[in-house]
DNA sequence: GCTGTGGAATGCGTATACAACATACGATAT
DNA sequence: ATATCGTATGTTGTATACGCATTCCACAGC
């Protein structure tokens, strides 16, 4: 959707601040993407205050779309807004954590018994080649910001036979949300070949085409990672209130 | 949060327009409430155009806050926008219906299972009072607004002792885009007593505390509504293409 | 020294104003 | 007569401007 506006043309004409200019499709949209990245890479700690003005400043935007983006973010449960009182980035309880976790467990688990009738040779050569791409990707510390992309990637391959669009879109939502917290847990841990390890079994679960096998192996997958993470986090809070 | 803009004191003075003038909380938070209200209710048709000017005169506010409104209603799925070619109450396919009450059914029953072993026998007499006042309130055709309500509180009933306030959140948004879809067959079948019939027949199930038969009688419970729904809005589709 | 009240400062929510984009219709040229 | 382009109109997207809520701090009273 080519969206040109009038600031389009003085994009690339003088100095750009730290968020840099904007370059096309709505401002809002692009707002949202560039802040969804931040937070999820963890660039915006969770708890610290998004303030209007210093966004628009930093996109050299006004408020309103702005407003718009923290709005759309803030449905994606990323943010939280008070009335009058500002955004913050959401910072989720260690049990929130743990339902986000929950909820992916009981939805992809549902997803990936229906996808197993169907998924092909071909399918499992995909999943087969980004989990490659993936486990070297594990050994540069600089790409640890695509991670989560990679992550969504394997799984939805694995789920996209099952042929449900809708759930898909919510799971692509529900993944963003728990990566931000993924994400914060191997920066610290540094053992991302666990993933990657992770990722094989469940690959191989898959080869089986038993879905109760495929299944389960997923289900552990899922949520020992939530598991994990809930008291890793809640330990966090204690030693950093 | 008592949200007074300077709008409020001017809000009974002259005539309201068919929307009424906006009493309190913030303008947008307010709007989305009425708009959700016209969508779900049935009076705003899907596939219907919404225009901000004509919102905004309706409601008299400018067109800021119910961009605003209309952003977050497309985060809920109720309607999309297209950039730069306004908001259209979402016509969703009988597919993605379908799929809608999948979802539904696969967390609910997992929530269900979750919730039985605290189910008290304060809950069940709770959903049975919600229960003996929804079947009362079918008589009454004028009462059809609420019956989405009504449904929603019976079944957040049973699920409120699994804990799970995310979960639960989730559902609410969920059953709001489903009921929509419940309302629309209702009205041109009128056998709204076989839902009420459905409803006691899945609380019976609740109370022999068996995980696998409630689970089992909710799924049917929701997966029938949900095929028949599809099939009724394919066929109805057809009709008046 | 502590608490409560007033005022300034900061930042959000909304209104108004203007620019960009989409569509439809009519004029002109082939 | 048809096709193409320009223009008119309406609607969305964004910027600027202003009013109000909340917060923080100073200062008076106890």
């Amino acid at each position: 959707m080519p969206r040109v506006t009038h600031r389009a043309e003085t994009d690339g004409e003088h100095g750009v601040g730290k968020g840099g200019a904007i370059p096309r499709q709505s401002l809002a949209a692009a707002v949202v993407e560039r802040l969804r990245e931040r937070i999820v890479s963890g660039e915006l700690r969770e708890g610290q205050q998004l303030r209007q003005d210093a966004i628009a400043a930093d996109f050299q935007i006004s408020r309103i779309p702005v407003r718009e983006a923290l709005s759309h973010l803030a449905a994606e449960g990323l943010i939280k807004i008070v009335a009058n009182r500002g955004a913050v980035v959401s910072a989720l309880s260690p049990e929130e954590i743990g339902e986000l976790f929950e909820t992916r467990a009981v939805l992809e688990c549902y997803m990936l018994r229906e996808a197993i009738p169907n998924l092909s040779e071909t399918d499992f050569e995909r999943a087969e080649s980004i989990l490659r791409e993936f486990e070297e990707s594990l050994e540069d510390e600089s790409d640890a910001r695509s991670w989560g992309q990679r992550n969504w990637l394997f799984h939805s391959t694995l789920y996209a036979p099952a042929n449900r669009p809708v759930m898909m879109a919510f799971l692509k939502t529900l993944n963003h949300n728990c990566d931000r917290y993924t994400r914060l847990h191997l920066v610290f841990t540094r053992n991302l070949h666990l993933a990657g390890e992770a990722h094989r079994k469940l690959l191989d679960a898959c080869r089986t085409r038993d879905p109760r096998i495929a299944s389960d192996a997923l289900w552990s997958h899922i949520m020992d990672a939530g598991q994990y993470l809930k008291e890793f986090i809640a330990r966090r809070r204690e030693q950093h209130p």
